[in-house]
DNA sequence: CCCAAGATTGGATCGTCAATCCAAAACGCT
DNA sequence: AGCGTTTTGGATTGACGATCCAATCTTGGG
């Protein structure tokens, strides 16, 4: 076989760093998901080679936890200052939600590592809010931790969702349609044939927006076809589905996070 | 190369079946974490191939999900009864919180998909205590949410953790030995510096218990560590964390939402 | 200006994985 | 027994993360 020194192409001349790289992996990351950060890609956006990318990065877990710091080492920049205690409070969550419904990979990302120091500036807040809350120091630690793992597995969640709807796949799963093999056991039915396309790449809705009502549209009409009897509440809920959003149910919950704080009060 | 007819071994007597093949993966993922359940590994244990498996499933993420179920259907079933509402909420979220960590995989794919059937029973059970809680219509929809919101990202979160600490690994991660040359780093952050190695892995602890309290104490020390002129909280709060225990602080959490959405009451 | 040591880069290569494919083996029915 | 169908085993494909090493640039001492 022909020398392997098959000339090769020339080097490049615009340094390549850390930086740019992880740029380029939070772009490709904005754009497909997790599962579109390959080294492959990244190569061919940064229009280099494999040895290039790991000279300055460690592992691929690297440039995934670097870009995750980045983006909300950006995001954490813009605080709220100057509200009374409860608002600032809703501001800061609402802040960290919206960074993560803006870059959904970032979610499942902070929550495989939620003591990243990435998120001290948030525990920094969230606790002095409390002690400007007059919450005694030692419920504030409990207090803080439990409203930090609330806004990250809300929006950890919303985000799994939001990546599955549009195509993108959080680690796996494809999509998957709303309804599917709840009929499992027993034995399963005889050829499937038909879904089996919605495996592999997904037909990425028409719109993300209507995608997201469709969605959950689909998950009402489930919930509403439920027996009544068996399942009331859930039969009942259905209704409110259709008219969900996302953050203000967010924020419902973290007004009723802040209600249950304000119990711990000690004047 | 002989003929590819190469003899191939038996066929087996007793039935492959969907069932046999969701429990022989339960048992991978119980004991290696997300990261233990591959084809192979499963072909192996069940001295079977690709093909036969793939007989029955229609894929690796349907074999995933009806792992969960499974597991989850079982614990489910063991419902708490007769406790006053506040009591029995507490119940059923300690049941699914324990039951995540007692299977950390299963945290992950319910938060990835908490719309699926095996999680109606539970929003059933937390809407109808709601209701006797005198919860109105409304406020009950955006309440459980919330709660079942904390609930799995709580537990995803601690899964995890453990999952990372274990050396299992949740998503991706190779593996990887226990040091590792994270030196690469040339120049960059002026900032962040003392931590850094939190970055990757962590020791592993050399034992499931200890390791927990060691991995603790690690993120304890660098919070110490912190200038408690900016961090004032955290710092602080490094001592809270070296005495801290997961499910205290998620029953603290529970508590502090039931006392939130005793304020919804409408008598 | 020249050249060697070191830093940086490109891409071939390896091992592993999910998924597909197909023929062999067992089964079921007459 | 004979034949179509279901079930099974395992080779194969293609993508990925990671490693390795030679080619290429940069730097600084002379």
């Amino acid at each position: 076989m022909a020398k392997r020194t098959a000339k090769r192409a020339p080097r490049r001349t615009d340094g390549l760093s850390r930086e740019v790289i992880v740029q380029a992996a939070i772009d490709l990351l904005d754009e497909g998901g997790v599962s579109a950060l390959t080294l492959r890609a990244l190569t061919i956006r940064l229009s280099t080679g494999y040895g290039a990318v790991y000279h300055h990065v460690t592992d691929k877990n690297d440039l995934l936890a670097a870009a995750a710091d980045d983006v909300i080492a950006r995001v954490l920049s813009g605080a709220v200052v100057g509200a009374d205690p409860p608002e600032a409070l809703r501001g800061v969550a609402l802040g960290l939600f919206d960074a993560i419904d803006a870059h959904p990979w970032v979610g499942a990302e902070l929550s495989r590592q939620p003591w990243r120091p990435a998120l001290l500036d948030f525990y920094e807040s969230v606790g002095r809010l409390l002690h400007a809350l007059a919450v005694p120091e030692r419920a504030r630690f409990d207090a803080a931790g439990a409203l930090v793992n609330y806004v990250l597995g809300v929006a950890a969640q919303n985000a799994a969702q939001n990546a599955a709807r549009t195509g993108r796949r959080p680690a796996r799963d494809p999509d998957q349609g709303p309804d599917r093999d709840t009929d499992r056991d027993t034995d399963r039915d005889p050829d499937q044939g038909p879904d089996r396309d919605t495996d592999r790449d997904t037909d990425r809705g028409p719109d993300q927006e209507t995608g997201r009502a469709d969605f959950l549209a689909g998950v009402a009409e489930q919930w509403s076809e439920l027996d009544p009897g068996r399942y009331p509440f859930v039969h009942e809920a259905a209704t409110r589905l259709r008219e969900h959003d996302d953050r203000d149910q967010f924020l419902a919950g973290v007004d009723i996070f802040l209600a249950g704080i304000a119990t711990l009060r000690r004047p």
